[in-house]
DNA sequence: TTGAAAGCGCTAACAC
DNA sequence: GTGTTAGCGCTTTCAA
C-alpha cells in the first residue's frame, strides 16, 4: 500500500547539520570553501536522513532534466525492444531516464506524447520504429530538442543510425561461399522494403550472375513456398540458401525436411534477425545475422547525451555493423 | 541537428498580453476572476506564441510530475511489451508519462533506477516482469510513493494484478470438451512455474480423471517429445491436446503433422499465449489463450493513477480474465 | 477585476 | 569559511 515516508529537504539536512542552506549545498555538490569538519558533517547527516536532492528544483535552475524520450510505434516488435534497452543501458550511468512513448501510428497520439515530453523538459529525444524506410507520423523537426533517429526513416539533416544491411548479407554470403556452397539462392521479404532491396544488392554483389533473388512475404508461408517453387522447376537445386529473415528461414528449413533434404550436409542455411527464440528452436539451430540492435541504442544514448550537452554532431546516417551468429544450419565449422 | 527553438515562459505571454504573470496564470487555468475579454486575449496570445507551461515549475509546486516509473526485467520478453503498451496508454491521455527502467535481473540496476525515479520525483511505481512467480529484485517495500505490480510476484500487502492462469485453462479445456473431444492431454512447462501449475490444476478440475499432463520444458522441442512419447505409448491416443504455451503447441502441431495425424480433424489443439506471429504460424493456424497483457497493463495504469491521487486501494491480487482466440487449430466452428 | 508578493527546493553570486 | 540574497517558471493567497 501507500507508504508515505516524508521526504527530505535540503532545508531539513542544513537545519540538523547546523548550517545554511547554501552551505549545505555547497557542501554535498563539493563546490564552495568551506572546513572539511563542515563538509563532512553535513555529508553524514545528509547520509543518515537519507537525503535525495529533488531533481526537479535542480531541473529547473540547471535547464537540464537528465531525461530523455524515445519515441516508438513497434508496440509488439522484436525490432524496438532491444532498441530500447540499449538506450536505457547506455543513459543509467549518466542519470538520465527515458520515457517511453507508444505512438502506434496515431499521429495524434504522437502529438500528444511529444507535447508531454516537451513539457516534461527532455533533455533529448530519440526516435525509434520497426523500419528504417517508413517515418513515424510526427514531425519533430524544429523542435527545442535535439532528436536522434535510430531504426526508423529521418530527414536527411537528422542524426541517423541503422544497421548496415548489405554488410550484414554480405557476411552471411561471404559465409556459404566459404562452405564451399556455389549455387546459393536469397529467399527474403517484399521488394518493397529497403531492408530487402539492400540485403538482395549485396547478396548479388558477392555472387554476381549466380546468384537468384527470390522476393515474397516476410513469413514461414513464403519460405515453404520458395522451396516448392524451387524444388519443383528444372533447375540444378541450390545447395545454399539465404534467407531475408529468420521467419522464411524457418519455413525454409522445414519446407527442406518435409522434402527429405539434409540441413546442412545438402543445403545450407542462413537467417537474417537472429530472432533467438526462433533461430534456436529450427532444426537445427539456425545461423543467422544479428542487427545488434541493442548496440544501436546504446549508440543512440551517447548520442543524444552528446547533443544535449551541446556537442554538435556531423549529421547523416550512421551505419553500424552486423554480425553474424554461427549455429548449426550451415555446416561447416560447427558442423554437427 | 540541434533546432533551439526559445521556449516562451509565462511572463512573456503576459508582458505580450499586458497582464501580470499572476493574471496569465489564471487566465489559461480558469481560476480567478476577471473579464472574459482579459481571459480570451490571454489565451489568444498564449496560442499565438505556443506557449507552454514548465512541467517541472508546476511540479515543483503540486508536488505531482505526471510521471510515473515501470520497472521490468523482461527486456526482450513479449510479455512486459504489451503490459507497457497498455500502462502508456492509459496513461498518456492523463498527461502521464512513463519512464522504462530495465533492469533485467540485476539487484545493483535496480537500485540505480529506482532512485533515479525516485529522485525524479515519480507519481508511483509499476513493477513488472515476465513470471508471476518471481520477484523483481528490487525492494519497492517503504517507498515515498505508491507501487503497483503487474505480472509479477509481489509482497502479500501490495496491489497486484496477474491474469487469471486457471480461468483461462479453463475456457480452453471446455472449447475441446464442447467440440466433442474426450481424450484430452494436457502438454505443458516445468511443474516449478506457478503458472504450469495453474493452468494444470483447472484442467484436472475440468477433465477429472480423464485427465493427464505431461509437464516438461516451454519449448517446441517437448512438443514433439511429449508426442513422441504418447504415440509410442500402447493406449488410445488422445484427440484433444492443451498446450502450456504455444511454443509447445507448434511442436506438437508439427510433430503430429510427421506422423500423418490431421489437427483439427483427428486432434484438436489448443495453445496458451496467443502469441501472435507464432499462432497464426502454425498449420492450421492455432486457437490460443490471450492473457490480455495490454488491457492487464492499462488496468495498472488506472490503479497507479488512483493511488497516486490518495485513493485507497484494497491489497491483493487481483487477476484479469483471459480469452480463447478461435483460430483453426480445433475444428468445430471454424473447421477448414 | 487585477497585481504584488511569497514560495515550491535548490543553486550561485556576492557579501560578510 | 559561511550566510544572505536572488532567481529558475509557475501558482496562489491576499491586498488594492
Amino acid at each position: 500500500m501507500v507508504a508515505v515516508g516524508e521526504r527530505i529537504r535540503l532545508s531539513d539536512v542544513a537545519l540538523r547539520a547546523g548550517v545554511s542552506v547554501a552551505t549545505a549545498s555547497k557542501a554535498l555538490n563539493g563546490t564552495g570553501r568551506m572546513t572539511p569538519e563542515t563538509r563532512q558533517r553535513v555529508q553524514r547527516v545528509a547520509d543518515e536522513l537519507g537525503f535525495r536532492p529533488n531533481a526537479m528544483a535542480r531541473a529547473l535552475i540547471s535547464r537540464r532534466t537528465f531525461t530523455v524520450g524515445l519515441l516508438t510505434n513497434d508496440t509488439y516488435g522484436r525490432f524496438t525492444l532491444p532498441v530500447m534497452a540499449g538506450v536505457s543501458e547506455a543513459l543509467v550511468d549518466e542519470g538520465v531516464s527515458v520515457f517511453l512513448c507508444s505512438i502506434e501510428d496515431d499521429p495524434a497520439l504522437g502529438r500528444v506524447h511529444l507535447d508531454a515530453m516537451l513539457d516534461k523538459q527532455v533533455d533529448g529525444i530519440i526516435s525509434t520504429g520497426k523500419r528504417i524506410d517508413k517515418r513515424l507520423p510526427v514531425d519533430l523537426s524544429g523542435l527545442p530538442v535535439p532528436v536522434v533517429y535510430a531504426f526508423t526513416q529521418a530527414p536527411d539533416d537528422a542524426v541517423t543510425l541503422v544497421s548496415d544491411d548489405a554488410q550484414g548479407a554480405r557476411e552471411a554470403c561471404q559465409w556459404l561461399v566459404g562452405l564451399g556452397r556455389t549455387n546459393i539462392v536469397h529467399i527474403t521479404g517484399p521488394e518493397t522494403f529497403v531492408s530487402a532491396r539492400d540485403r538482395a544488392g549485396a547478396f548479388r554483389e558477392v555472387l554476381g550472375e549466380r546468384g537468384r533473388v527470390l522476393h515474397g512475404e516476410w513469413s514461414e508461408t513464403w519460405g515453404h513456398q520458395a522451396i516448392a517453387r524451387l524444388w519443383d522447376e528444372k533447375r540444378a537445386r541450390p545447395d545454399g540458401i539465404f534467407c531475408g529473415n529468420d521467419q522464411i528461414a524457418r519455413g525454409v528449413i522445414d519446407a527442406l525436411r518435409e522434402r527429405g533434404v539434409q540441413v546442412p550436409s545438402d543445403v545450407s542455411v542462413v537467417g537474417f534477425d537472429n530472432w533467438e527464440i526462433l533461430a534456436a528452436a529450427t532444426r537445427p539451430p539456425l545461423t543467422s545475422v544479428d542487427m545488434n540492435l541493442k548496440a544501436l541504442g546504446r549508440e543512440a544514448g551517447r548520442l543524444i547525451l552528446a547533443l544535449s550537452e551541446g556537442k554538435q554532431l556531423e549529421p547523416g546516417i550512421r551505419k553500424l555493423p552486423c554480425s553474424l551468429v554461427v549455429r548449426q544450419s550451415c555446416g561447416g565449422l560447427t558442423a554437427d
